[in-house]
Formats: structure tokens, C-alpha cells, sequence
DNA sequence: GTGATTGCAAATCTTTTGCACTAAA
DNA sequence: TTTAGTGCAAAAGATTTGCAATCAC
């Protein structure tokens, strides 16, 4: 099965009709793992790449991937947000100069204790920033 | 000494002047501990406490007790900065129904074990951002 | 007086939206 | 054909900025 075919296939199945753009950005966001992008930079690549499409609909299948499930938005810079290709429960590291996140690999970060959740309120998760600067 | 003249205090030795607005502002903010407050939400309780000023004045001022080291910004949703009059370190809850930030109180969240830096970076810190919702 | 601070309005930046147009199935 | 998806340009929000007026010391 060519990339292309088994990018398809995840946008269907994750219930998203198959456009040319949507296709576009989905193979520059999945083809690796782990990627963390703004709207921006993924604006910049698709352009980069050759593919005419719109800053507006860069938002919009970003929103619509994230409802998917095909990505998760990561909140570590009032003045932007980041997409990451990524799922799974993990953490990150965020260099304050360059204004780049990086995953923390599984295991390397550990929380023992999580406090209770206060009176009517329920747990859903959570997440640790590890903020890094040029040494 | 009374609480006005405490807080001229803290703006002075932070190296502020003591300006009508500003000292307004510090009183509504470090009154009590543990404030969460964004930007809307001071003006709009500055000017319900009687104090006329504008909203840039609260821009201006929140970031000059950022840079004072008096308050700390955090970082939890992409559309709004939230201050944190509690600038020591520790970790929030964060109520997604509400937007509302509190604090987890200290030594209720333990972090045992933490990711090596990469090549050449340093860890200046982390911070844990717990997400709740109704039950 | 003099430099710091403020107010205002305009500018900036990111993101969203309305709507007519286009393309995928 | 029919409906989802796109492009554009305008709107919306949050925040910043330039600059003249004002205030604290």
C-alpha cells in the first residue's frame, strides 16, 4: 500500500472525506511521527511542497483533525498553538528560545503522586511541560 | 503599616513606581494569595472597584510585574494569558467548563522522576497542568 | 522640571466565519 | 447531483505600540 493510499485510509476512517488539501497536509503531518507544528509552518510547508490551498483551510483541517483524533493540540504559548501528530498520553519539552516542543519519551518522566480532584470535579488528565533554555 | 502602604512597598522595592493605576491594580491582585486572573477580567474588577483607568494600563502593568518577578504568567489556553499572583513554583488544576485556574497545593503532586536534557539545553523548570470537569 | 506612566486609537497577530464557488463520490 | 470542502476577505479577540498628554517625585 503506497503512503499516499494508507493516508487515505485514515481519513476515512476517521470519518474525514478526502480532498486534494486535505490530503496534502495529512501526508506532511503523518508521513513522521511526532511532529509539532503551528498553523503557520504548516501553512508554509504545503505552499513549500506545491500545494495551492489557503491559511483558512489550514485551520480548518487542523480543527478538524484534532476532532478526529489524528491530533492533539498542545497549549504552551498564549501567542500560538501546536499540533501534535502524536496521541498518546506523553509530555514535552519546550525550548523557550527557538519556540519548539519536543516529546519526552515514555517512562523518562514520572509522576507518582496526583493530588485529589476537588469536591464534584473529575480527573481528565494532565500534562507536564519541561521548559528547556541554551545551556 | 497598612495594606496601601505595604504593596507601595513591594512596587518599590520591585523597582516600579507608585502610580495611581499601578498601585490600584497591585492592591486588587496581592490582597489575597493565589490569584488567577486574566487581563479582561482585572480591568473589568479595577473599574468595578471604582478605579478609571484603561485596559492597556492593565496590559502594561501585568507585564511589568511579570518582569518584576511580583506575578507569573501561565499558560493554558491558547486564546487568553492567565496571572498567577503565587510565584513560587507549583502546579495547577485546570476546570476546562469554567477556564478556570486553581492551584494544587504543595506536596500534592510529586514528579519522581524527570527526563535528562537534550545536548546542549537545560531545564529551567516544569510545570504540571491538571485538567478537570464536572463529575 | 523631568522621566516614568498613562490613555487612546490604531496596528498586529492568530484564529474564526460567512458565503459563493468547486470538487469529490 | 448533492453535499462536503475550499477560498477569500472580512470579522473577531487578545495583545502591543506610537505618541501626545499627564503624573509622581
Amino acid at each position: 500500500m503506497s503512503i499516499s493510499a494508507d493516508i487515505k485510509a485514515r481519513l476515512l476512517a476517521a470519518g474525514l472525506g478526502v480532498t486534494r488539501q486535505r490530503l496534502a497536509l495529512a501526508e506532511l503531518l503523518f508521513r513522521e511521527h511526532d511532529r509539532h507544528v503551528t498553523a503557520d509552518q504548516l501553512f508554509a510547508e504545503a505552499l513549500g511542497a506545491g500545494c495551492d490551498l489557503s491559511l483558512a483551510t489550514v485551520y480548518n483541517n487542523l480543527k478538524a483533525f484534532c476532532d478526529a483524533g489524528l491530533l492533539r493540540e498542545v497549549v504552551v504559548d498564549s501567542t500560538r498553538s501546536y499540533y501534535d501528530t502524536n496521541v498518546s498520553r506523553h509530555h514535552h519539552f519546550y525550548a523557550e528560545d527557538t519556540r519548539s516542543l519536543s516529546d519526552i519519551a515514555e517512562g523518562q518522566l514520572v509522576v507518582t503522586k496526583l493530588p485529589p480532584a476537588p469536591e464534584g470535579m473529575a480527573i481528565t488528565g494532565y500534562e507536564v511541560m519541561v521548559r528547556l533554555t541554551k545551556r
